[in-house]
RNA sequence: GGCGGCGUAGCCAAGUGGUAAGGCAUGGGACUGCAAAUCCCUGAUCCCCGGUUCGAAUCCGGGCGCCGCCUCCA
């Protein structure tokens, strides 16, 4: 039986985790949209859902993990001019919009590698599952909640009375403020298209046939149609950011239970908050951003990145500044230096002394994945002089199963890897002079590599360097 | 205008009724020819005001400040 316990934004409590079907997760987490690269806040999400994952399996559940990848464009806020990004993006590298997909799914897939994360079972994409898309706007089509204008097929939001139910909407209070709509057309504000129209004038590479005409889905079709396709008419967790509370996750529950007469279509709705870079959020579309590849730029190693991570809770919002990354990345190394130090004792661990420390890590984790908590605890592990080395090895490469930082595989950044004959002979010359104590020239020596970046260090086994 | 969240040491950040986890930085010590690395020690009464309570960072009320959603957005 499982205890872990998880927020659940439907209910808007915390809520042990029964899983539909016994001994199988089934997870859907809302991807990435594919015409741009991820930045450092695009990627917490999937930090996020591998997080959910691995406690997932840690339960001893089977989990399936469906991660759709979003290759087809949206429009932009300035729908009057019918852009769309995919598009724009494609348009811009003089490239076919399914190149820049392509490109942009491969180095997601390569960041989500680096970072450590576990596969998902189906990555599905949008483009790909045009027909499944196209059969539910007919199976809402034909139960009558939508309704055709210029623009394309929408759904009628008045059909459904529990629209505002899990966003906790005000609709009343949302069109006082509201602005002039989008789409005129629209029986409320709310409502949504299933199928779009192409703008006259505007030519598009993603266009398809379909029973209302030449055209392309509405955005929140995708996640419905594919979910569904490999979950199930119900299933167990869905993932996404804080902000697709509103809109996008109302709306596929809108077309999905309508659809397949479900309630609640998912039983548990996992959202994770933003980071905060430099006082406002970190979006493309302000281009305040930071990408993987500019930390790995700076000497970052990318699982530092998720020692970033875990170090804040997933619904909370933190502030990601470069000093905090130092401060991240240093405490990883040294955490991963603790690790690797007692990583090939043999020995066995003492059941007794190491079960409370369990406990503790196992608590923290199944509550609501509370990882700050959970990496205190391999903290203390590492610090404790009750521990044995095999009691240590054990706890830690355990813990690892959760917090995915590469404890039992990756080397620390200590010695040196590199060799070069020059730096090398220089070196032999300042261990030539401290032999003879003339600190003075062994000094300046070290002075003078210091000045082009590296950093020289005596040990008893004699001396060693790294750069930066 | 509507809705949600947050404000804890220099920084990142746990903790939601019983007297403040953890990491990083700082300072001190050990070690070192000197450093580096490492190890040990070291700091906050929790935005402000009022209330409830034997007791509040934690609950309630009122301020101030910050972030987000309502439009593409993780």
């Amino acid at each position: 039986m499982s205890t872990l316990t998880v927020y659940n934004t439907r209910t808007r409590q915390k809520e042990r985790f029964e899983p539909i079907e016994p001994g199988h997760a089934r997870v859907y987490s809302c991807g990435p949209t594919v015409y741009a690269a991820q930045h450092l806040g695009n990627l917490r999400p999937y930090l996020f859902a591998d997080l959910l994952r691995r406690a997932l399996e840690a339960e001893g559940l089977r989990v399936t993990h469906v991660i759709n990848i979003t290759d087809v464009g949206h429009l932009t806020s300035d729908a009057d001019t019918g852009e769309d990004k995919m598009e724009r993006a494609a348009a811009r590298a003089g490239r076919k919009a399914s190149e820049i997909a392509a490109f942009y799914t491969e180095k997601w897939l390569l960041d989500r590698r680096r970072l450590n994360c576990v596969p998902p079972e189906v990555l599905p994409k949008a483009t790909e599952h045009i027909p499944e898309q196209i059969a539910l706007a007919q199976i809402l089509e034909a139960k009558g909640y939508t309704y055709r204008i210029a623009d394309g097929l929408y759904f009628d939001t008045r059909k459904f009375p529990r629209y505002a139910e899990f966003a906790r909407l005000d609709l009343e209070g949302q069109e006082a403020g509201a602005r002039i709509g989008d789409v005129p057309e629209k029986h409320q504000p709310a409502d949504f298209a299933l199928w779009k129209f192409p703008v006259a004038g505007v030519e598009r590479q993603q266009e398809w046939d379909s029973p209302w005409g030449r055209g392309f889905p509405g955005w929140h079709l995708e996640c419905s149609a594919m979910s569904v396709k490999y979950l199930g008419k119900s299933f167990d967790i869905h993932t996404g950011g804080v902000d697709h509370i509103r809109v996008h996750h109302t709306n596929e529950i809108a077309q999905s239970e309508c659809a397949f007469d479900v309630h609640p279509w998912v039983r548990y709705w996992l959202h994770n908050e933003f980071y905060e870079f430099g006082g406002e959020k970190m979006a493309k579309s302000t281009g305040n951003v930071l990408l993987l590849e500019d930390l790995l730029e700076r000497g970052f190693e990318p699982l530092a990145f998720r020692y970033f991570f875990l170090q804040g809770h997933y619904r909370q919002q933190q502030s990601f500044t470069l000093e905090a990354m130092e401060a991240a990345a240093t405490g990883y190394r040294r955490l991963l230096a603790h690790a690797a130090e007692v990583r090939g004792e043999k020995g066995e661990p003492d059941r007794g002394r190491i079960a409370p420390l369990q406990a503790r890590f196992r608590e923290a984790v199944r509550d609501d994945l509370n990882a700050p908590r959970a990496l205190a605890v391999a903290w203390e592990v590492t610090r404790s002089p009750e521990l044995s080395p095999a009691d240590k090895r054990s706890l830690l490469l355990e813990f690892d199963r959760w917090l995915g930082l590469g404890l039992a595989t990756e080397e620390p950044r200590t010695a040196s890897r590199e060799s070069d004959p020059r730096i090398d002979a220089l070196l032999a010359r300042r261990e030539a002079a401290r032999a003879t104590r003339e600190f003075a020239t062994a000094d300046r020596i070290r002075k003078e590599l210091e000045a082009e970046g590296i950093l020289v260090e005596d040990t008893p086994e004699g001396p060693r360097w790294r750069r930066r």
